[in-house]
DNA sequence: ACGTCCCAACCGAACGATCGGTACATTATT
DNA sequence: AATAATGTACCGATCGTTCGGTTGGGACGT
């Protein structure tokens, strides 16, 4: 049976090479020709792995996306106390957007003409970032609610950040976001 | 001379369907054929008003957005204590969000294949909204530093809620952040 | 061991549609 | 009459997508 070997790279190359196109030219941006080039492959290959065409291969992406995610997570939980926790996560974040200088898929792709069919699954995966942010604020002795509202608030702001970083060139303030927030979050009432 | 009567709309009534289109499409996601529909005007007579094509257009829609900006500034410098200065300044972020609900076009427009060529505009464009933010926490006693970092983050936050209400179609946090953040940009260290 | 059948993986070439952009004629304004 | 503003018709290039065909390895019958 087997899901998908799919050459020497391999499915999950594939999707990387993907994932690096669509955040570096947008959705809309990044040609079919743009995608063949970047993998390798062909423009026929390419539907032979994603018979839906672009929106299927941005739902694989952000599919992986949330895989590595709950994998960092993973790693993360089994640090002692939460504003390690965060700091890791934060971590985690840093390099994600690679320093402030790369969009978020999820929030690239809201923006796009597919947008809407998207949604469900862009609003699914910001939905447990938030919730993964808001438990360690709520294990670090914050009210559940107030928690919930910092990490929806720090995830705008990281979110603002990069988008400022793209059109500003600087990432100071992308960088302060990070270094700061994991206290920030925890600040008891 | 007169700069570009044009018809019965005028260049400004062009302009705001310019950037209603490229604020609902994306900068690569709405073509010349879809602004000369948003317009009425055909794709010649938009390269006859603006020879540059996309990019000068949306330049000129930015410069359009900042001189909106400026007007509704001198309306708000005669309000009284800071606070409610800064009430009526999210009041008007609100209105150009349309309640959360559409980007920012200075943003959206840093995403694109554009992203490059657009750069000085666009950061011009916003550093002078946060420079306006800034003074205006100045004025309410906080350390002129500070107060420039609570006005990009603040600023970071609202672009960043808003990206979010795209993904997730949820605008509470955006609303929460404009009602909230006046009182909070001023917050006593 | 050998032939063969199957099917996932891949490619080159082409499809109609649309892209950004232009040439030129026409209408409106001054 | 001169100039600005607009429309029609079109350009080559590129768009997303599909078609037909090749390759190669694993399963199966003998």
């Amino acid at each position: 049976m087997a899901l998908h070997p799919t050459g020497p790279r391999g499915r999950d190359g594939i999707l990387a090479a993907i994932e690096t196109e669509l955040r570096g030219r947008g959705y809309d941006g990044a040609s079919m020709a743009d995608l063949s080039e970047a993998t390798g492959l062909g423009k026929s290959s390419l539907y032979h792995h994603f018979p839906g065409g672009k929106p299927q291969m941005v739902a694989a992406c952000a599919e992986a996306v949330q895989a590595r995610l709950a994998a960092r997570l993973a790693a993360v939980t089994c640090v002692s106390c939460p504003h390690e926790k965060l700091v890791a996560l934060f971590g985690a974040f840093n390099a994600y957007f690679e320093g402030g200088t790369r969009m978020c898929l999820m929030t690239l792709m809201a923006t796009s003409s597919a947008a809407e069919a998207l949604r469900p699954v862009l609003a699914s995966n910001i939905a447990a970032t938030i919730a993964t942010i808001a438990a360690i604020v709520t294990e670090g002795g914050i009210d559940p609610t107030l928690a919930r509202q910092r990490a929806e608030e720090a995830f705008a702001q990281v979110q603002g950040a990069v988008l400022m970083g793209q059109a500003t060139g600087n990432t100071d303030l992308f960088r302060r976001l990070v270094d700061g927030l994991p206290q920030g979050l925890l600040k008891p009432v």
